[in-house]
Formats: C-alpha cells, sequence, structure tokens
DNA sequence: TATTGTTATGATAATCATTATCATTTGACA
DNA sequence: TGTCAAATGATAATGATTATCATAACAATA
C-alpha cells in the first residue's frame, strides 16, 4: 500500500503534480476499494471519514487527473453516474466487466482475453488500438446457482 | 425503408404499444443516420424538420421504449450524453466500435469478433452472456494514414 | 525573513442532460 | 356519442458535473 503510494506520488511528480493531503486521501479510499467500482459521490463519502474538511470539486478535480495519467479508468454502467477503477499495476489494457443483469454484481476479468481480436481490428481495419472496454452482459454464477 | 417500419411497427403490436406519428417520426429520423450515434437533442432536432410540433419528452420516451425493445441500443462514449444506435435486423449482438481518439469519428464493426472470447467466459466464469459492448480507443485508418 | 507568483482548495453558483408532473389529446371500443 | 387508457407536449424538478472565485498553501527569490 504505501510503497503503491510512493509509485502514485512519482507518477504525479513527473508530470509536476504534487500528491496533496487531499489528493492522497483520494488514493487511499481507492486502494482501499480496489474491487470496487465508486463514483465520485461514494469516494467523497469515504474520504470525507478520515479527511472531514475535503471539498466534492476537490475529489472531482483529482479523479480527473488521476483518470488523465491512467492511474484510474473512468466508466459508466449505465446507471447516471461516472465511476473509477483503479488500474492494475503495470496493466496495458483495461480489464474486462461482468454485469448481472439480475443482482447488478459488477465482476472483473484481469485477464486480457482480446489478443487475437485486437490483431484482427488492427490488420482489418487499420485501426492503431491504444486501449479497449468490454462489458458483459447477462447472469452471474451466484444468480445461476439456482 | 417503409418494410423495415412495417416490421418495427409489428414488433411494437406485439407487446402492445402503438406505432404514433411521432414514434414513427423518431424511427425514421434513426433510419435515415443508420451509420451515426444520435444523441436525444439530435434526433429532436431532426425530427423537428418533419415534424415540428413533437415534444422533447416524447423523444426521449420513444428512444426509452424502442431500447426496451431491443430495436436501439443506448451507449455512452463518454461525452456527457447518451446515444441511441440503431440495431441492424436479425443482429443478435451489439455491434463494436472504434472511437478515434485523434478525430472523433466513431467506426463500426458489424461482424461479430467475440464468439471464442464468449465461449471462454461462459464456461471459466460461469457467466451466461446475453449481451456485450466492445469499444476499442486508438487511431483510425484515416488519421493513421499520413 | 518578507515578497511574490503559482498551484490547489473549498464553498457555492451555474450548467445541462434527463426525468417527473400534469393537463390535454388521441383513438379504440362499447 | 360517451368512456377509458394510452400518449403527448409544455414545463418544472432533479441531480451529476463543471465553472467561478476568494482564500490557502507553498516554493522560489530577493
Ligand atoms: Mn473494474
Ligand atoms: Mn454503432
Ligand atoms: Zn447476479
Ligand atoms: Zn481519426
Amino acid at each position: 500500500m504505501e510503497q503503491r503510494i510512493e509509485r502514485i506520488k512519482k507518477q504525479l511528480h513527473s508530470q509536476s503534480y504534487k500528491l496533496t493531503p487531499q489528493r492522497e486521501a483520494v488514493v487511499r479510499v481507492l486502494l482501499e476499494h480496489e474491487e470496487d467500482h465508486l463514483s465520485a459521490e461514494d469516494v467523497y463519502m469515504l474520504v470525507k471519514e478520515k479527511y472531514p474538511e475535503i471539498g466534492l470539486a476537490t475529489v472531482y478535480r483529482t479523479l480527473e487527473l488521476l483518470t488523465e495519467l491512467k492511474i484510474v479508468d473512468k466508466i459508466n454502467f449505465g446507471d447516471g453516474v461516472s465511476r473509477y477503477d483503479l488500474r492494475k499495476e503495470g496493466a496495458t489494457h483495461f480489464h474486462h466487466h461482468l454485469v448481472c443483469l439480475e443482482c447488478g454484481a459488477v465482476d472483473e476479468i484481469q485477464e486480457d482475453l482480446l489478443g487475437d481480436v485486437e490483431k484482427i481490428v488492427e490488420q482489418r481495419w487499420k485501426f492503431d488500438i491504444k486501449d479497449h472496454r468490454l462489458t458483459f452482459h447477462g447472469i452471474c454464477h451466484r444468480c445461476n446457482g439456482r
């Protein structure tokens, strides 16, 4: 955790941004909820527990900054809010998601299953892929198992 | 075109909805812009040309209805608006998209490239896939060709 | 150390896409 | 023709995000 924060700090510095206490508090919340898909409001609530004087605007600004630096990915599951997803360290691609239509759970696939597909797209469509988004909608194993 | 509308009419009737003049006007605009990815506001503007007395709320309601019936897919490319994408007739899957980071163009891949990937996901994650969303972000062939 | 300039912050107002409300209209049917 | 449910259009309300602006933090410099 501390090392992870240290590396994020370096990433910020390399673009001449500072890791202010507010920014660090936001990053800590994201790290502590790595599995989840928090909205800005979610992050705000959680940060306030440890850092009550933070402002909502600062949370939005920090999340925007982290998105720019590709430390988090901003994603939209179709409910009205953007959600923020910490990128696994060293991950070159955005992981995939499984959204359950029954219970609403969002599971993650960390493995990259798109290697072959991307080769085809690059060749046939002459498209230079930088990133991707892949989400499956269906029934999760928990809801199915009955 | 007329036959396509006729079939959509039947689809509505089968769920005991009517194809009102307003709804038909919306469907016509979608058909005339099959390649595009129109927002509700876009659709509203275009429908007004032929049907000036239509209300914005009706456009939203119609698009919602068409989404429910899986005649269109609602998609979000990360600018602040939802966009509506007519499903190709008989298509069982939502087609894929190529978003150019340079010029902003959105191209489509009608072919389903996810067959093998979906088999793996269904088996390994015990997830019953009903639909998917796949978008690639990168540089399109036009921007790359220079 | 005092001064200056830049960056970040927090409170709050503004924006804007979408949804809710409600009176009115339409059209099917008795 | 009268009745009823569904659909519509105008408009208000909502709610997430962004803009604004005065203040704070802080580094660099004199
Ligand atoms: Mn995720
Ligand atoms: Mn499309
Ligand atoms: Zn489930
Ligand atoms: Zn391009």
